[in-house]
DNA sequence: GTAGGAAGCGGACCAAAGTCCGCTCAGCGG
DNA sequence: CCGCTGAGCGGACTTTGGTCCGCTTCCTAC
């Protein structure tokens, strides 16, 4: 154990191996296998119910190779939750208008949020378990949404600190918060998109600069909502397109 | 192991343990010893390169002894916290103007960012230790946080969903992403008090709303309402409130 | 002062994430 | 087809947060 304070990211950091086309057919094999004993386990028990060795069970591999191919508890269920991220991914950067490119920066930015929640709304506990400690900040579905959120807020008002503000954005939509709200506190999932909608409003003032312009109300922009994640074409378990700089190939 | 999906939480709620003044002398020696032992260690190794077994031998107590007082690792970080978290809110609630009662909501909640802001920069590893999870959500300053957020905002616009708007808020104060920012980043503090000013502008846009209501005094808005809402009580928040004569924010 | 009971103690114990290393065998060159 | 070799395997091992339970010690009632 170190005696120096260090960014207390436990391991290795959080690298989302890539399906890597050189490797070995057995190699090959097992990732399918731990991925499929893996999306399986976590849907039928709950994330947080599942540990390392029930998976390595499962897939009939043993520990080891899990952790080889998959690097961390953590990067598992980023892979788990790979297939849903590319689909939702898909939709915004070559969906239809409110999500996708067309819309104002404002309604792309509330309809973004909104589908967040909705993959939120069914994965939340998997996405957590994606997202310990500060996991989160280096995953490559995290730097999609950073530099989709920048560009719509520097779109919206070119004078704002766009990186910044992005970030903190980001933070309401985080899998901690959400898991509060939704299940400790039971509230309902429009009321978080509404709330949502208020900050976006916001953060980016519509055309109507003279205030007192009750922004909107619950109902008028759900439609929005990303139109489930549906049968992605083809893409098994590769990484998510547009994936920011890092990346670095664990050893 | 549980074969259901549950809130995530990994063990006990995080209950906080209060001094409880019936608490037998050889108890409450230990109890001070630990959290001295904790807190020096916390502060010349950092949070994460100390073990619960760390304390308890640096204590010269048994670990079993370390988790009946405190329950947990993130509440015994909460526990070093708090003396620091009593001086901080001592100025929110009975301090001087920006900070405290007097200045307009939109000043109030930009120096109540920055001062948490501040307080991260100290002390940001203790507090992430402090958070894991849900852990955050369920602490008792997030239950002042949160309050003091929420009677802003309703203070300064009425018809907003003040409860969570607070909420989504706070969570750009999270200690997670100010450790992301400020270490991996190497974002200069004064940037990310700028961002967060950038954000409660946005947020509490009016110059000054309707200046008929003037601000309230010191003891009565902060104890007032809220208490509504319909949700669930969410018992802790219990202990360590506003008391002590030292306001000062000096560690 | 003493006895009884319960609050408290502490270390053995457990579960689970993550590491290590000697063995195996898939793939390739001959 | 054979043998070589290193990528890959897997399970034993380590670490650490957290639990348990029999023993100890403090406090109170008498």
């Amino acid at each position: 154990m170190a005696t120096q304070p260090q960014w207390p990211i436990t391991s290795s950091q959080l690298p989302l191996i890539e399906p890597d086309g050189g490797e070995r057919a057995d190699a090959a094999r097992n990732r399918a296998r731990i991925l499929a004993s893996a999306a399986q386990l976590f849907g039928e028990r709950g994330a947080d119910c599942v540990s390392m060795d029930d998976v390595a069970d499962a897939a009939g591999v043993g520990k080891g190779t899990v952790f080889r191919r998959f690097g961390s508890r953590a990067a598992l269920a980023q892979a788990v939750l790979s297939e849903h991220e590319r689909a939702f991914q898909e939709h915004i950067i070559r969906g239809d208008p409110p999500l996708g490119p067309g819309a104002a920066p404002r309604e792309r930015l509330t309809a973004f949020g909104e589908g967040v929640l909705d993959q939120l709304d069914r994965h939340a506990m998997l996405v957590a378990a994606a997202e310990v400690g500060g996991a989160r900040f280096l995953s490559a579905p995290y730097g999609v949404y950073r530099l989709h959120v920048t560009l719509l807020l520097r779109e919206a008002d070119p004078d704002c600190d766009a990186e910044l503000l992005a970030e903190l954005l980001l933070a309401a939509l985080g899998a901690d918060l959400f898991l509060y709200l939704r299940h400790m506190r039971s509230l309902p999932l429009e009321r978080l998109k509404s709330s949502w909608r208020q900050l976006v409003c916001r953060a980016i003032p519509g055309a109507v600069p003279p205030a007192s312009a009750e922004p909107m109300r619950p109902g008028d922009a759900d439609k929005a909502a990303l139109p489930a994640a549906g049968e992605p074409p083809l893409a098994a378990a590769g990484e998510p397109p547009l994936a920011a700089g890092d990346a670095s190939p664990q050893p």
